[in-house]
DNA sequence: ACACGTTGTTGGCAGTTCGCCAATAGCGGT
DNA sequence: ACCGCTATTGGCGAACTGCCAACAACGTGT
């Protein structure tokens, strides 16, 4: 078989196992079994058990990242946030065991890295919708609030997805009202403050 | 030696290491070792690796709460709120390794339900700050939300503590204005918005 | 005082898992 | 046709975990 497809295959096959069962109770012998090829090709491919679930995650989070909405003449950066949330919430619908899973990293340093990755990615992107690439670029602590944000996006998520305590409506209200609050008002008031 | 002091001795040997290196890289052997007993007896004690782990973690867990301010006449919300946020600052700072390690839950669901019950306790501790009880009893919504704002300061504090983006008091002005904003105005919205 | 059950403690055995390597087979280039 | 390269397999050795038998210390009933 083409060596591509049989690595994509062995990805997918591993990542189905790994997000239902943590990483300690699947064996390289499972996926092996399950991807219909010996154990030894795993370590030909990935060298170890660790790189395999790696190349796993990595896979499977680089999904196409939400599209920044065009600028409209006349929409107000609430707009755009709020379609932009909007789409965010839809992704997260389609993929919710995907993302649900990836987000345990079990304290694995690389692991954490590479998950850390998709979430600059996700402020980068609201970096973009809202236009402050210019202050970002010279404030470093603006990225950090903006990664709290996601922080507050991934645990309402949660709640919505996993407990049900909030409906997807709520959350996208929830998400849109404090992101808009987030940049007129909280942002600045960080900011200035350091001038004290 | 006295049968419970052996138990916090080897609790407290194992999370020292398991908070440097993930669970998966720690054996037993090297526990036993460093706690100067037999291999066996920490079977003896826990009946497995995995539940002398989740002891560990909910043993660290169980740090005392922030105490809840008095209540002072002519003190707002956000006098309680500012107060409650630097106490849980402090608690933070001084537990660093602690909390961060633990934050990690590495997709094995019952340490999930360990992290979780403690999330759900600061929820708690917020509800009873700002004085939330009667209607977060009749609308779960608050719960969800609050647990929100739980994800943004855990998010925050990683960013002052890990990566420096964020400064001490910086992350406590953004936690204060945030949690004030989410009280007086985006959870009244989202309550509200749910009659249309 | 003596036998005996209980509990802390140890070492070792068996099963499983993982990383590595030698061996085989197919396949393209010269 | 020969040769090298790569995919692929099976197996070996090391490490780790769970379990159990054995030993020691200590209290207790007779």
């Amino acid at each position: 078989m083409d060596p591509d497809d049989r690595r994509r295959q062995i990805l997918a096959r591993a990542w189905t196992l790994f997000r239902e069962r943590p990483y300690g109770e699947v064996s390289s012998t499972e996926i092996a079994a399950a991807a219909g090829v010996s154990r030894g090709l795993l370590n030909h491919y990935f060298g170890t058990k660790r790189e395999l679930y790696l190349a796993a995650v990595a896979e499977m989070l680089s999904v196409p990242p939400v599209p920044v909405p065009e600028y409209v003449a006349g929409a107000g950066v609430r707009d755009r946030v709020c379609q932009s949330v909007d789409g965010w919430l839809e992704l997260l619908e389609r993929n919710q065991e995907t993302w649900l899973a990836a987000m345990s990293t079990g304290g694995d340093p690389e692991l954490e890295r590479i998950v850390d990755q998709a979430r600059e990615r996700m402020v980068d992107h609201i970096i973009e919708v809202v236009g402050l690439g210019p202050v970002a670029r010279s404030r470093p602590e603006v990225r950090g609030m903006l990664r709290g944000f996601s922080g507050l996006a991934e645990a309402t998520s949660a709640e919505w997805l996993r407990r049900g305590r909030l409906t997807r409506r709520q959350v996208h209200v929830f998400l849109e009202e404090a992101l808009v609050r987030l940049l007129e008002d909280i942002i600045p008031l960080v900011l200035g403050d350091a001038a004290r």
